[in-house]
DNA sequence: GTGAAAGCGCTAACAA
DNA sequence: TTGTTAGCGCTTTCAC
């Protein structure tokens, strides 16, 4: 079905039709209500294309993200399915399970879908990410990593964020203080956090020790077994563990549970996250809550100011809560 | 920047430039190059309306969901990315938020945006769906509900699966089983699954007791109240109770160990859903493992089959795993 | 108040 | 091998 057709049906012309869709210029009240009901009756619908291609305007945004089916993905879309669908907006999806090609990939797949603008969920940010959103030339705001400049980003401040939960352990007598961290390309998480760690270190005159660090990989086992290693590592056994995630906490705890601990009271754990399973878990996780959320509305805020051509802030940080619970 | 003027900039037509793109008809080895050498150059796209306006076809797939951040949600798109990227189809993502009114107006919006094909994850299933899903006239499949003839359906057997783990803990011995639903208006799970769990009771010659009985409303808090409810309203203690979802099953956890019980010594407590979550959680939980990712996946092959219109099954069923754990 | 016509950027049939 | 041309369905002047 077309403007054209039901022009026909109507007896009257397309330009009235779309008069009418848009309630642009004048219809006679009689014309109107005819077309109304013609429209109602054949449930046709104006092809957004057709739309698009004129008005060189999709009203629609791309969201690039590395996983979606991961909590704070999960709440990150939830927030800006709530921004885009008050502006009108519909969200186009891109899943790159982690590939750097695929990120690549949506970059440009999106272009050619005409977005309005992207917001890219990243875990890095190459030179190359660089080079292709220039030629891009679309608005766009990077969510998760500082952008060196390259678009506005909405980030967490990770290494304050580490330090404030590791000075709150030390503070609390946990002294001897073991990190897991996650690898360093992944400069936020990985670079950030574990910068926090050694700040707080340094800050409290400790010592800092290679054997109570050790890397995960976001996972709980990969947390289980990075506390095994510091465990059996270090005749010194550490007082608490400073993990760079929830997950990797559970981890921790889970190891230190079956090598007959107690947690807090042999050791203490806590994690960064604050999402569901801190909340729950048994212990409560001691954690830092991320409020991914907020940090979904507020890019896309971010993003329709600049598709509206208004002046916007090249980094905002979502503050962090440092949440007391049962682990630490 | 337009094929146009692409064309112009290789001295050539819109034509050659189409073909060069889309790999099709005869084009001179040097003009070939020449143009990719501009386009990579330029960074020129074509714009995909324009081709989809002329194909009818946009590539694009819409999906339609009550809670985006949902961990059962997250894996269902995680399943349909993964086939829409492998067969090049981009996804429009719906957030409802649970609101019936926006699953309409997304369901009309999708049809505005020209998707080849819709997949609904739907909670309730109206004679208004019907209606609208008629005359949307756009391939759709049904994910989560049974669809009535409406369309294909992927879905659990929501009511065998609460018959499994209901048997199960009968027994084990666990006779007095008391459960935790939610409302029927949701058909599959707050109907199905009341309706295996009563199956069971059946089958083993155990009398129905309305005291042990209680609605929740899918979160921790509601199963931590329903349990209380049905504690406080029975002098005659269940041994075992069987939450609908996991989530619940916690909360009854919770409930139970805060009256100093203990799980599942004291009383068992299952569950369903076997995400992240049950895995974890100390005790872990006795649950029966629902696969969304692969209920995503097969939705996606089932869509895309209507798409290519092949002959398609009405209703698929996915298969569900008793995982037994700690808890129960 | 309404209609005719041009044009958005692309593809595909047809000619050359 | 390549270019010309006619739309795809819609919006938007510009006439009437």
């Amino acid at each position: 079905m077309t403007i054209k057709e039901v022009a026909k049906l109507a007896g009257t012309s397309p330009a009235t039709i779309s008069r009418v869709i848009n309630n642009s210029g004048y219809v006679k009240k009689e014309v109107r209500e005819k077309v109304e009901k013609i429209i109602e009756e054949t449930g046709y619908r104006p092809n957004a294309f057709a739309k698009a291609l004129h008005q060189k305007k999709s009203s629609t945004i791309g969201v690039i993200l590395p996983k979606i089916n991961a909590s704070s993905s999960g709440d990150t879309v939830s927030g800006i399915t709530e921004i885009a669908s008050k502006k009108g907006y519909s969200i186009l999806l891109g899943n790159t399970s982690h590939s750097q090609e695929k990120e690549i990939e949506f970059l440009n797949l999106f272009k050619e879908k005409q977005v309005d603008g992207i917001i890219l969920v990243a875990t890095i940010i190459t030179e190359r990410h660089k080079t292709i959103i220039d030629k891009l030339n679309i608005p766009l705001v990077i969510v998760g990593q500082d952008s060196k400049g390259i678009a506005p980003c909405v980030v967490f401040d990770e290494e304050k964020a580490a330090y404030d939960m590791a000075a709150y352990m030390i503070e609390s007598g946990k002294e001897k203080l073991a990190f897991i961290g996650v690898d360093e390309s992944d400069i936020a998480v990985g670079g950030g956090r574990k910068a926090g760690y050694k700040k707080a270190l340094k800050k409290n005159n400790i010592l800092l020790k290679k054997e109570y660090i050790e890397n995960g990989a976001f996972t709980v086992e990969s947390g289980y077994e990075a506390c095994k290693k510091i465990w059996e590592n270090n005749n010194n056994k550490p007082q608490g563990i400073f993990a760079s995630t929830d997950k990797m906490a559970i981890g921790a705890i889970n190891y230190l549970l079956d090598i007959g601990l107690d947690v807090p009271k042999d050791v203490a754990v806590s994690g960064i996250g604050g999402g569901f399973l801190s909340k729950y878990y048994k212990p409560k996780i001691t954690t830092l809550f991320y409020d991914y959320k907020k940090s979904g509305i507020k890019s896309a805020k971010l993003l329709f100011d600049l598709i509206d051509k208004k002046e916007v802030e090249q980094r905002v940080v979502i503050e962090h809560k440092l949440i007391k619970q049962e682990s630490a």
